[in-house]
DNA sequence: TAAATTTGACCGTC
DNA sequence: GACGGTCAAATTTA
């Protein structure tokens, strides 16, 4: 992928993390109808094995011809231990809304996941500010964010933003709870069910790149200086005419070497490197032999 | 006008 | 009592 510019890499990688992501979210779906009885099929639990993998591949090899640069998206990605499940939820049961004001417990116990990028990132996921604090002996305040599907769901992520005092560039997320939602915001990945045998799948990430704005770029406040808001603004290339990728069905994994094929149609972006643990982040169940899509 | 953000207050934990 | 996480009214934005 040598021909593959930062940004080319860079927009590649988003892209790929948002279809992982939307890729896990139809896993659970899937395991849960099962376990209702369903009809879903073991055949359907392999598609989106399949797909997990694909995106986890492609992911890996972008990220090995990746430069060893210290900015764009450097992922320090660490889910802790669950040591104990304690949820805002359990502590606060019994009470009324209004009683409920403040009610948590400090999540120390909490499984987190933390990363630090230059810009903030796009997960993939719609998120709602609900607060800023500023942070004893912290030079920049933290910034708090719900998924917006809270509500209308029942998702329970969070996450927290703040810049790096050590390296303001950098801007350190935690993310708390795992999303249980079915964003919308997520990219539809359509696979042309017609042409098996065609030479390219067709994957449409509708939506994917949606406008910019405060909740995607945190920093847009007045406590941030203008270069930053700049710089934030800088990072979402505009919305191109089409995020639809071309994607080679001549895709082939093996265990090693991995030899990938991947063809975009959409102009340059940038991204530098991915951390591996991030691309196997929720892939425990992928213990099944590798494939080919031929 | 609905949705998102801001910000001071509230409250549990340490 | 300090601190950090969340709530919710007020304000801003699209």
């Amino acid at each position: 992928m040598d021909n593959l510019g930062d940004s080319s890499r860079k927009r590649a990688i988003e892209e790929l993390l948002r279809g992982r992501d939307c890729a896990e979210q139809l896993s659970s779906v899937i395991t849960g109808s099962c376990e209702k009885g369903s009809s879903a099929t073991p055949f359907a639990k392999k598609l989106v094995k399949e797909v997990l993998m694909s995106f986890t591949n492609s992911l890996l090899l972008l990220n090995n011809n990746s430069t060893s640069g210290s900015h764009g998206v450097s992922n320090v990605q660490v889910w802790d231990s669950p040591k104990s499940e304690d949820s805002l939820e359990s502590n606060c049961k019994s009470s009324t809304v209004k009683e409920r004001r403040g009610c948590h417990k400090r999540r120390r116990t909490e499984r987190t996941r933390e990363k630090e990028s230059e810009a903030p990132i796009d997960d993939g996921h719609q998120w709602r500010k609900y607060g800023q604090k500023d942070i004893l002996n912290a030079q920049f305040p933290r910034h708090y964010y719900r998924c917006t599907h809270r509500f209308d769901q029942g998702c329970q992520a969070t996450k927290q933003v703040q810049r790096v005092q050590e390296d303001p560039i950098l801007y350190k997320t935690i993310y708390y709870g795992e999303h249980t939602c079915k964003s919308l915001a997520n990219p539809q990945i359509i696979l042309d069910p017609m042409s098996p045998s065609s030479t390219s799948k067709f994957l449409s990430f509708n939506n994917s790149f949606p406008t910019p704005s405060k909740q995607e770029c945190p920093f847009l406040s007045s406590s941030f200086p203008s270069s930053v808001e700049r710089k934030c603004k800088e990072e979402v290339p505009p919305s191109t005419s089409s995020n639809d990728y071309l994607i080679s069905s001549d895709l082939t994994f093996d265990s090693s070497p991995r030899q990938v094929t991947l063809s975009s149609s959409t102009p340059d972006s940038e991204y530098n490197s991915v951390d591996l643990s991030d691309v196997f982040y929720g892939m425990d169940d992928l213990s099944e032999p590798l494939f080919q899509l031929r």
